[in-house]
DNA sequence: GGCATTCACGGGCATATGCCCATATCTTAG
DNA sequence: CTAAGATATGGGCATATGCCCGTGAATGCC
Protein backbone atom coordinates (compact mmCIF):
# COMPACT_ATOMS: atom_id res chain seq x y z
CA UNK A 1 0.00 0.00 0.00
CA UNK A 2 1.22 3.62 -0.85
CA UNK A 3 2.42 5.34 1.95
CA UNK A 4 0.08 8.33 1.57
CA UNK A 5 -3.26 6.32 0.45
CA UNK A 6 -4.77 7.15 3.53
CA UNK A 7 -4.17 11.25 2.24
CA UNK A 8 -5.44 10.96 -0.88
CA UNK A 9 -8.49 13.66 -1.66
CA UNK A 10 -11.81 12.34 -1.74
CA UNK A 11 -13.06 11.34 -5.31
CA UNK A 12 -14.42 13.95 -7.56
CA UNK A 13 -17.18 11.72 -8.05
CA UNK A 14 -18.85 10.92 -4.99
CA UNK A 15 -21.16 7.58 -5.26
CA UNK A 16 -24.74 8.37 -5.81
CA UNK A 17 -26.69 7.90 -3.09
CA UNK A 18 -28.83 4.85 -3.34
CA UNK A 19 -32.69 6.84 -2.61
CA UNK A 20 -31.75 9.29 -5.84
CA UNK A 21 -32.68 5.95 -8.10
CA UNK A 22 -34.48 6.33 -11.15
CA UNK A 23 -36.42 3.30 -11.06
CA UNK A 24 -37.23 3.23 -7.77
CA UNK A 25 -38.86 7.18 -7.96
CA UNK A 26 -40.73 5.72 -11.15
CA UNK A 27 -41.82 2.68 -9.79
CA UNK A 28 -42.90 4.75 -6.38
CA UNK A 29 -44.91 7.33 -8.03
CA UNK A 30 -46.67 4.49 -10.32
CA UNK A 31 -47.68 3.00 -7.36
CA UNK A 32 -49.30 6.08 -5.58
CA UNK A 33 -50.92 7.11 -9.01
CA UNK A 34 -51.98 3.84 -10.25
CA UNK A 35 -53.49 3.73 -6.27
CA UNK A 36 -55.73 7.13 -7.47
CA UNK A 37 -56.60 5.73 -10.60
CA UNK A 38 -57.95 2.37 -9.32
CA UNK A 39 -59.80 4.17 -6.83
CA UNK A 40 -61.36 6.01 -9.21
CA UNK A 41 -62.85 3.24 -11.85
CA UNK A 42 -63.17 0.63 -9.25
CA UNK A 43 -66.95 1.27 -10.04
CA UNK A 44 -66.84 -0.17 -13.40
CA UNK A 45 -64.78 -3.13 -12.01
CA UNK A 46 -61.55 -2.25 -14.08
CA UNK A 47 -58.02 -1.75 -12.86
CA UNK A 48 -55.89 1.04 -14.77
CA UNK A 49 -54.19 -1.37 -16.94
CA UNK A 50 -57.11 -2.83 -18.15
CA UNK A 51 -58.72 0.58 -18.64
CA UNK A 52 -55.50 1.38 -20.73
CA UNK A 53 -55.51 -1.97 -22.12
CA UNK A 54 -59.13 -1.23 -23.80
CA UNK A 55 -58.52 2.24 -24.51
CA UNK A 56 -55.70 1.24 -26.80
CA UNK A 57 -57.33 -1.39 -28.21
CA UNK A 58 -60.15 1.05 -29.06
CA UNK A 59 -57.71 4.05 -30.40
CA UNK A 60 -55.64 1.55 -32.15
CA UNK A 61 -58.53 -0.35 -34.49
CA UNK A 62 -59.95 2.65 -35.88
CA UNK A 63 -58.75 2.36 -39.11
CA UNK A 64 -57.46 -1.58 -39.01
CA UNK A 65 -57.78 -4.53 -35.80
CA UNK A 66 -54.64 -4.72 -33.64
CA UNK A 67 -52.78 -7.78 -33.66
CA UNK A 68 -51.73 -9.25 -29.93
CA UNK A 69 -47.99 -8.00 -30.92
CA UNK A 70 -48.96 -4.29 -31.98
CA UNK A 71 -50.73 -4.34 -28.91
CA UNK A 72 -48.07 -4.97 -26.60
CA UNK A 73 -45.32 -2.53 -28.56
CA UNK A 74 -48.46 0.16 -27.93
CA UNK A 75 -48.57 -0.78 -24.19
CA UNK A 76 -45.05 -1.12 -23.72
CA UNK A 77 -45.68 -4.41 -22.45
CA UNK A 78 -44.41 -7.98 -22.98
CA UNK A 79 -46.17 -10.06 -25.65
CA UNK A 80 -46.82 -12.36 -22.73
CA UNK A 81 -47.42 -10.09 -20.37
CA UNK A 82 -50.48 -8.72 -22.86
CA UNK A 83 -51.40 -12.39 -23.46
CA UNK A 84 -52.05 -12.44 -19.68
CA UNK A 85 -53.92 -9.19 -19.12
CA UNK A 86 -56.22 -9.85 -22.16
CA UNK A 87 -57.34 -13.04 -20.35
CA UNK A 88 -59.92 -11.32 -17.39
CA UNK A 89 -60.72 -9.47 -20.36
CA UNK A 90 -61.73 -11.93 -22.14
CA UNK A 91 -63.60 -13.74 -20.04
CA UNK A 92 -65.99 -10.99 -18.69
CA UNK A 93 -66.75 -10.52 -22.44
CA UNK A 94 -65.14 -7.28 -22.77
CA UNK A 95 -62.69 -8.01 -25.69
CA UNK A 96 -62.66 -11.03 -28.40
CA UNK A 97 -59.89 -12.28 -29.86
CA UNK A 98 -60.00 -13.26 -33.67
CA UNK A 99 -57.41 -15.26 -35.52
CA UNK A 100 -56.14 -13.05 -38.56
CA UNK A 101 -57.33 -14.00 -41.87
CA UNK A 102 -54.25 -12.88 -44.07
CA UNK A 103 -51.45 -14.74 -41.81
CA UNK A 104 -53.36 -17.41 -39.35
CA UNK A 105 -50.22 -16.82 -36.88
CA UNK A 106 -51.53 -13.58 -35.54
CA UNK A 107 -54.95 -12.67 -33.85
CA UNK A 108 -57.09 -9.45 -33.85
CA UNK A 109 -57.95 -7.87 -30.55
CA UNK A 110 -61.44 -6.25 -30.66
CA UNK A 111 -63.96 -4.80 -27.81
CA UNK A 112 -66.87 -6.37 -27.87
CA UNK A 113 -70.51 -4.39 -27.50
CA UNK A 114 -70.12 -4.63 -23.72
CA UNK A 115 -66.63 -3.81 -24.16
CA UNK A 116 -67.48 -0.02 -26.13
CA UNK A 117 -69.67 0.19 -23.36
CA UNK A 118 -68.17 -0.46 -20.54
CA UNK A 119 -65.10 1.75 -21.97
CA UNK A 120 -67.65 4.67 -22.78
CA UNK A 121 -68.86 4.75 -18.99
CA UNK A 122 -65.39 4.39 -18.02
CA UNK A 123 -63.94 7.09 -19.84
CA UNK A 124 -66.05 9.26 -17.70
CA UNK A 125 -64.28 8.14 -14.58
CA UNK A 126 -61.09 8.09 -16.20
CA UNK A 127 -61.23 12.16 -16.78
CA UNK A 128 -62.45 13.02 -13.19
CA UNK A 129 -59.19 11.28 -12.32
CA UNK A 130 -57.28 13.07 -14.22
CA UNK A 131 -58.97 16.46 -14.04
CA UNK A 132 -58.42 15.78 -10.06
CA UNK A 133 -54.70 14.96 -10.81
CA UNK A 134 -54.26 17.90 -12.65
CA UNK A 135 -55.80 20.16 -10.26
CA UNK A 136 -53.51 18.61 -7.45
CA UNK A 137 -50.42 19.19 -9.69
CA UNK A 138 -51.26 21.50 -12.25
CA UNK A 139 -52.59 21.17 -15.74
CA UNK A 140 -49.52 22.45 -17.70
CA UNK A 141 -46.68 20.52 -15.46
CA UNK A 142 -49.42 17.19 -15.92
CA UNK A 143 -48.89 17.44 -19.67
CA UNK A 144 -45.66 18.15 -19.48
CA UNK A 145 -44.72 14.99 -17.32
CA UNK A 146 -46.83 13.17 -19.36
CA UNK A 147 -44.38 14.09 -22.62
CA UNK A 148 -41.72 13.10 -20.35
CA UNK A 149 -42.95 9.78 -19.77
CA UNK A 150 -44.14 8.89 -23.26
CA UNK A 151 -40.65 9.67 -24.22
CA UNK A 152 -38.88 7.28 -21.86
CA UNK A 153 -41.61 4.58 -22.63
CA UNK A 154 -40.94 4.69 -26.58
CA UNK A 155 -37.33 4.97 -25.85
CA UNK A 156 -35.60 1.71 -27.93
CA UNK A 157 -32.12 2.80 -26.25
CA UNK A 158 -33.09 2.30 -22.90
CA UNK A 159 -33.28 -1.73 -23.57
CA UNK A 160 -30.76 -4.03 -25.12
CA UNK A 161 -33.90 -6.28 -24.91
CA UNK A 162 -35.99 -5.70 -28.05
CA UNK A 163 -40.11 -5.26 -26.24
CA UNK A 164 -43.24 -6.16 -27.77
CA UNK B 1 -82.09 19.65 -33.55
CA UNK B 2 -81.65 23.22 -33.50
CA UNK B 3 -81.36 24.63 -36.83
CA UNK B 4 -78.05 26.16 -36.54
CA UNK B 5 -76.62 23.15 -34.38
CA UNK B 6 -74.21 21.97 -36.84
CA UNK B 7 -72.74 25.54 -36.96
CA UNK B 8 -71.96 25.58 -33.06
CA UNK B 9 -68.35 26.41 -32.24
CA UNK B 10 -65.88 23.95 -31.33
CA UNK B 11 -66.84 22.97 -27.53
CA UNK B 12 -64.36 25.07 -25.22
CA UNK B 13 -63.57 22.19 -23.30
CA UNK B 14 -62.88 19.30 -25.98
CA UNK B 15 -62.58 15.80 -24.18
CA UNK B 16 -59.15 14.58 -22.90
CA UNK B 17 -57.92 12.25 -25.52
CA UNK B 18 -57.51 8.61 -23.53
CA UNK B 19 -53.55 8.75 -25.19
CA UNK B 20 -53.32 11.47 -21.93
CA UNK B 21 -53.51 9.39 -19.93
CA UNK B 22 -51.11 10.32 -16.89
CA UNK B 23 -51.54 6.92 -14.97
CA UNK B 24 -50.67 5.31 -18.75
CA UNK B 25 -47.75 6.63 -19.36
CA UNK B 26 -46.67 6.01 -15.77
CA UNK B 27 -46.95 2.43 -16.20
CA UNK B 28 -45.37 2.68 -19.90
CA UNK B 29 -41.93 4.30 -18.52
CA UNK B 30 -42.02 2.14 -15.85
CA UNK B 31 -42.68 -0.78 -17.63
CA UNK B 32 -39.62 0.46 -20.18
CA UNK B 33 -37.09 1.31 -16.80
CA UNK B 34 -37.80 -1.04 -14.89
CA UNK B 35 -36.66 -3.72 -17.76
CA UNK B 36 -33.52 -1.46 -18.43
CA UNK B 37 -32.49 -1.58 -14.12
CA UNK B 38 -33.60 -5.49 -14.09
CA UNK B 39 -31.73 -6.09 -16.94
CA UNK B 40 -28.29 -4.62 -15.25
CA UNK B 41 -29.16 -5.66 -11.94
CA UNK B 42 -29.79 -9.56 -13.45
CA UNK B 43 -26.06 -10.55 -12.81
CA UNK B 44 -26.91 -10.39 -9.22
CA UNK B 45 -29.69 -12.03 -9.21
CA UNK B 46 -32.36 -9.33 -8.12
CA UNK B 47 -35.12 -7.37 -9.60
CA UNK B 48 -35.49 -3.40 -9.61
CA UNK B 49 -38.33 -3.50 -6.36
CA UNK B 50 -35.39 -6.20 -4.46
CA UNK B 51 -32.80 -3.54 -4.90
CA UNK B 52 -35.11 -0.87 -3.88
CA UNK B 53 -36.30 -3.09 -0.90
CA UNK B 54 -32.59 -4.12 0.17
CA UNK B 55 -31.48 -0.69 -0.37
CA UNK B 56 -34.11 0.82 1.58
CA UNK B 57 -33.46 -1.34 4.62
CA UNK B 58 -30.29 -0.42 4.58
CA UNK B 59 -30.90 3.37 4.25
CA UNK B 60 -33.43 3.25 7.05
CA UNK B 61 -32.08 1.33 9.63
CA UNK B 62 -29.00 3.89 10.11
CA UNK B 63 -30.43 4.93 13.20
CA UNK B 64 -32.44 2.09 14.60
CA UNK B 65 -34.20 -0.95 12.66
CA UNK B 66 -36.85 -0.54 10.74
CA UNK B 67 -40.75 -2.45 10.67
CA UNK B 68 -42.38 -3.59 7.69
CA UNK B 69 -45.00 -0.58 8.14
CA UNK B 70 -42.64 1.70 8.35
CA UNK B 71 -41.17 -0.04 5.28
CA UNK B 72 -43.90 -0.13 3.05
CA UNK B 73 -44.48 3.35 3.69
CA UNK B 74 -40.77 4.31 2.58
CA UNK B 75 -41.56 2.11 -0.34
CA UNK B 76 -45.12 3.48 -1.31
CA UNK B 77 -45.87 -0.24 -1.29
CA UNK B 78 -48.83 -1.92 0.45
CA UNK B 79 -48.35 -3.84 3.81
CA UNK B 80 -49.37 -6.80 2.40
CA UNK B 81 -47.26 -6.42 -0.71
CA UNK B 82 -44.52 -5.58 1.17
CA UNK B 83 -44.64 -9.02 3.13
CA UNK B 84 -45.06 -10.80 -0.14
CA UNK B 85 -42.30 -8.90 -1.71
CA UNK B 86 -39.59 -10.16 1.50
CA UNK B 87 -40.46 -13.74 1.42
CA UNK B 88 -38.17 -14.31 -1.73
CA UNK B 89 -35.57 -12.34 0.32
CA UNK B 90 -35.58 -14.20 2.92
CA UNK B 91 -36.14 -17.27 1.55
CA UNK B 92 -32.54 -16.17 -0.33
CA UNK B 93 -31.23 -15.11 3.12
CA UNK B 94 -30.43 -11.35 2.26
CA UNK B 95 -32.80 -10.58 5.08
CA UNK B 96 -33.80 -11.31 8.45
CA UNK B 97 -37.22 -10.59 10.23
CA UNK B 98 -37.14 -9.90 13.93
CA UNK B 99 -39.91 -9.76 16.39
CA UNK B 100 -39.53 -6.12 18.26
CA UNK B 101 -38.78 -6.06 21.82
CA UNK B 102 -40.63 -3.07 22.64
CA UNK B 103 -43.68 -4.17 20.46
CA UNK B 104 -44.54 -7.88 20.01
CA UNK B 105 -46.61 -7.08 17.16
CA UNK B 106 -43.85 -5.21 15.17
CA UNK B 107 -41.05 -7.23 13.16
CA UNK B 108 -38.05 -5.63 12.16
CA UNK B 109 -36.67 -5.88 8.89
CA UNK B 110 -32.81 -6.39 8.80
CA UNK B 111 -30.18 -7.22 6.70
CA UNK B 112 -28.13 -10.34 6.97
CA UNK B 113 -24.34 -10.30 6.10
CA UNK B 114 -25.56 -12.03 2.91
CA UNK B 115 -27.46 -9.15 2.41
CA UNK B 116 -25.18 -6.24 2.98
CA UNK B 117 -22.72 -8.15 0.56
CA UNK B 118 -24.92 -8.67 -2.14
CA UNK B 119 -26.12 -5.23 -1.43
CA UNK B 120 -22.69 -3.77 -1.94
CA UNK B 121 -22.13 -5.45 -4.94
CA UNK B 122 -25.35 -4.83 -6.95
CA UNK B 123 -24.68 -0.88 -6.36
CA UNK B 124 -21.92 -0.93 -8.64
CA UNK B 125 -24.11 -2.35 -11.30
CA UNK B 126 -27.32 -0.19 -10.34
CA UNK B 127 -24.89 2.86 -10.59
CA UNK B 128 -23.86 1.50 -14.01
CA UNK B 129 -27.21 1.61 -14.68
CA UNK B 130 -28.04 5.08 -13.55
CA UNK B 131 -25.49 6.44 -14.71
CA UNK B 132 -26.38 5.23 -18.57
CA UNK B 133 -29.57 6.70 -18.07
CA UNK B 134 -28.62 10.00 -17.19
CA UNK B 135 -26.23 9.73 -20.53
CA UNK B 136 -29.23 9.31 -22.60
CA UNK B 137 -32.08 11.63 -20.50
CA UNK B 138 -29.77 14.11 -19.07
CA UNK B 139 -27.68 14.55 -15.72
CA UNK B 140 -29.81 17.14 -14.49
CA UNK B 141 -33.36 16.30 -16.30
CA UNK B 142 -32.82 12.98 -14.18
CA UNK B 143 -32.40 15.01 -10.85
CA UNK B 144 -35.33 16.84 -11.83
CA UNK B 145 -37.65 13.83 -12.86
CA UNK B 146 -36.67 11.87 -9.77
CA UNK B 147 -38.00 15.18 -7.67
CA UNK B 148 -41.08 15.17 -9.29
CA UNK B 149 -41.99 11.28 -9.16
CA UNK B 150 -40.90 10.96 -5.53
CA UNK B 151 -43.22 14.33 -5.02
CA UNK B 152 -45.69 12.57 -6.33
CA UNK B 153 -44.70 9.24 -4.39
CA UNK B 154 -44.84 11.19 -1.60
CA UNK B 155 -48.57 12.81 -1.92
CA UNK B 156 -50.90 11.84 0.51
CA UNK B 157 -53.63 13.66 -1.42
CA UNK B 158 -53.40 11.50 -4.43
CA UNK B 159 -54.86 8.69 -1.88
CA UNK B 160 -58.20 8.65 -0.45
CA UNK B 161 -57.46 5.50 1.18
CA UNK B 162 -54.07 5.28 3.44
CA UNK B 163 -51.01 3.67 1.99
CA UNK B 164 -48.28 1.76 3.74
C1' DG C 1 -39.99 -27.21 -53.82
C1' DG C 2 -37.54 -27.84 -49.38
C1' DC C 3 -35.32 -26.44 -45.37
C1' DA C 4 -33.53 -22.91 -42.05
C1' DT C 5 -34.93 -18.76 -40.06
C1' DT C 6 -38.02 -15.67 -38.29
C1' DC C 7 -42.41 -14.50 -36.27
C1' DA C 8 -46.81 -14.77 -33.36
C1' DC C 9 -48.64 -16.88 -29.82
C1' DG C 10 -49.67 -19.98 -25.54
C1' DG C 11 -48.26 -22.50 -21.19
C1' DG C 12 -45.79 -22.71 -17.06
C1' DC C 13 -43.09 -20.54 -13.52
C1' DA C 14 -41.77 -16.78 -10.37
C1' DT C 15 -42.20 -12.29 -8.66
C1' DA C 16 -45.04 -7.75 -7.95
C1' DT C 17 -49.11 -5.58 -6.54
C1' DG C 18 -53.14 -4.86 -3.76
C1' DC C 19 -57.68 -6.31 -1.61
C1' DC C 20 -60.25 -8.55 2.19
C1' DC C 21 -60.33 -10.83 6.34
C1' DA C 22 -58.42 -13.04 10.50
C1' DT C 23 -55.27 -12.87 14.48
C1' DA C 24 -52.40 -11.20 17.90
C1' DT C 25 -50.99 -7.27 20.37
C1' DC C 26 -51.15 -2.71 22.16
C1' DT C 27 -53.82 1.41 23.82
C1' DT C 28 -57.34 3.73 25.91
C1' DA C 29 -61.89 4.96 27.68
C1' DG C 30 -64.62 3.73 31.73
C1' DC D 1 -58.80 -3.79 35.51
C1' DT D 2 -61.63 -4.66 31.47
C1' DA D 3 -63.81 -4.18 27.27
C1' DA D 4 -63.62 -1.55 22.97
C1' DG D 5 -60.88 0.28 19.50
C1' DA D 6 -56.60 0.82 17.04
C1' DT D 7 -52.32 -1.18 15.09
C1' DA D 8 -49.03 -4.66 12.92
C1' DT D 9 -48.92 -8.53 10.57
C1' DG D 10 -50.21 -12.97 7.89
C1' DG D 11 -53.10 -15.92 4.59
C1' DG D 12 -55.73 -16.35 0.56
C1' DC D 13 -57.29 -14.60 -3.82
C1' DA D 14 -56.86 -12.12 -8.21
C1' DT D 15 -54.47 -9.43 -11.39
C1' DA D 16 -49.83 -7.52 -13.38
C1' DT D 17 -45.39 -8.33 -15.07
C1' DG D 18 -41.85 -10.79 -17.49
C1' DC D 19 -38.85 -15.00 -18.56
C1' DC D 20 -38.14 -19.40 -20.98
C1' DC D 21 -39.60 -22.73 -24.00
C1' DG D 22 -42.49 -25.08 -27.26
C1' DT D 23 -45.64 -24.99 -31.39
C1' DG D 24 -47.53 -23.64 -35.57
C1' DA D 25 -47.18 -20.46 -39.45
C1' DA D 26 -44.96 -17.36 -42.73
C1' DT D 27 -40.62 -16.02 -45.19
C1' DG D 28 -36.36 -16.37 -47.40
C1' DC D 29 -32.59 -18.77 -49.39
C1' DC D 30 -30.82 -22.16 -52.20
Amino acid sequence: MPVNARNKPTPKQPPLPRSDCTCGSLRKASRRISQFYDTALAPMGLKSTQYSILSEVDRGSRLKPVTMCELATAMVMDRSTLGHNLKPLEREDLIILRPSADDRRKRHVELTKKGRATLQKSLRLWRHAEQRFEKIFGKQPAAELRAVLLGIAGNKQLNSLPIG
